[in-house]
DNA sequence: CGCCGAGTTGAACTGAATCAAGAAACGTGG
DNA sequence: CCACGTTTCTTGATTCAGTTCAACTCGGCG
């Protein structure tokens, strides 16, 4: 089985024995994606929990007809609907990849096998959503209290190369500004 | 036992059995704050989950020495420095009572407890984080989405009376604006 | 009584939105 | 491989929401 980097991430995370991670590692599954295509819509359900192996996605909701970028996922990262994911509803995110991207996944009946077969499930399951609202707060006091540029300036910060592959535009969503405003600030740096 | 606003707001969320509702109350404790007092404070580690019963709360954070107001727990509300209460580490963020406060309040251990004696703990546990993770969530999509005036807006629809005793400057810090601009705003209301 | 924190109001300034137009990069079909 | 249209990025001019600095009012409290 391939996904040592994954297994990595979890041992990090939630100190997984050996065992644990047969149990878990016999239910993923590889997904590929090309360029653009969604790997979640918005109103679907949301079936798997997945970690990028390659690639980048995006996750953003819809309001007022305005996309808004929520957050990046790079190679290691986890990308999910997850509220949908736990309650079997409609997901009001939506994932796409933005370049040609694969993943590893574990589909919603699988996790469910995890969560009976060993004790790792529960554990992981809260770890994520516990990792949803830290980044999300962290996100949100951003917003509260830093310029753009320096928003801007921390992204580059935590992905100097990753983030060059990603189209200005969404950059900007994900910074809360227009892309033009973007434009400027870039200009202004170098 | 006296917190029944307390069962039913369980109840709403975890479908909580009688019998697990005998055991999470009786560990239940009475906590009663003057108005300004401090319920957590920033670096020390948080030892309970409470639930206000009455007044009103502001949780809030520090950067670069300015205070971020991140959200008001009113009655049947929970007020929690939750990641610190975890992880049993020092939180970064603090809890203070605006008003005269009664909260509901569990302990660390008598919550460790809880988990032995009854299926209920790990419910609940998993239920405050995604609740955490979602209001963080719509908060972080209005501040990308919307205008300040429609923040303010949206505050005041969903508690059109309490938010009368709360200082200006408080409401201003929630909705991520100055005193100043809040003080306009209001005039161009009413 | 005088002080102090909270709120209001004014004026100048600034970061970012908007509207608009042009340049560069990209993908597709001929 | 070039020509084409489309999307992406840049740049300029104008407008707007909110900041900052400053002065003044009001109510409570020692």
């Amino acid at each position: 089985m391939a996904a040592e980097f994954l297994k990595n991430y979890y041992q990090k995370i939630a100190k997984i024995s050996d065992r644990d991670w047969d149990v878990l590692s016999s239910h993923l599954i590889v997904r590929e994606f090309s360029r653009n295509e969604k790997i979640l819509e918005i109103g679907k359900t949301e079936n798997y929990i997945s970690f990028v192996q390659e690639g980048v996605c995006r996750t953003f909701c819809k309001k007022d007809s305005e996309e808004h970028t929520l957050s990046f996922s790079f190679p290691g990262d986890f990308a999910c609907g997850y509220l949908s994911f736990l309650k079997r509803s409609p997901s009001f995110l939506s994932i796409q990849a933005l370049t040609p991207t694969i993943v590893w996944s574990i589909s919603y009946e699988d996790m469910a096998c995890v969560y009976q077969e060993s004790g790792v499930g529960n554990y992981i399951g809260r770890n994520i959503a516990e990792g949803l609202y830290i980044r999300s707060t962290e996100r949100l006091i951003s917003f509260m209290a830093d310029s753009a540029e320096k928003r801007y300036a921390e992204l580059l910060n935590g992905n100097p190369i990753l983030i060059q592959n990603i189209p200005l535009k969404y950059i900007a969503s994900y910074i809360g500004i227009t892309p033009q405003a973007l434009s400027r600030i870039r200009r202004a740096i170098f």
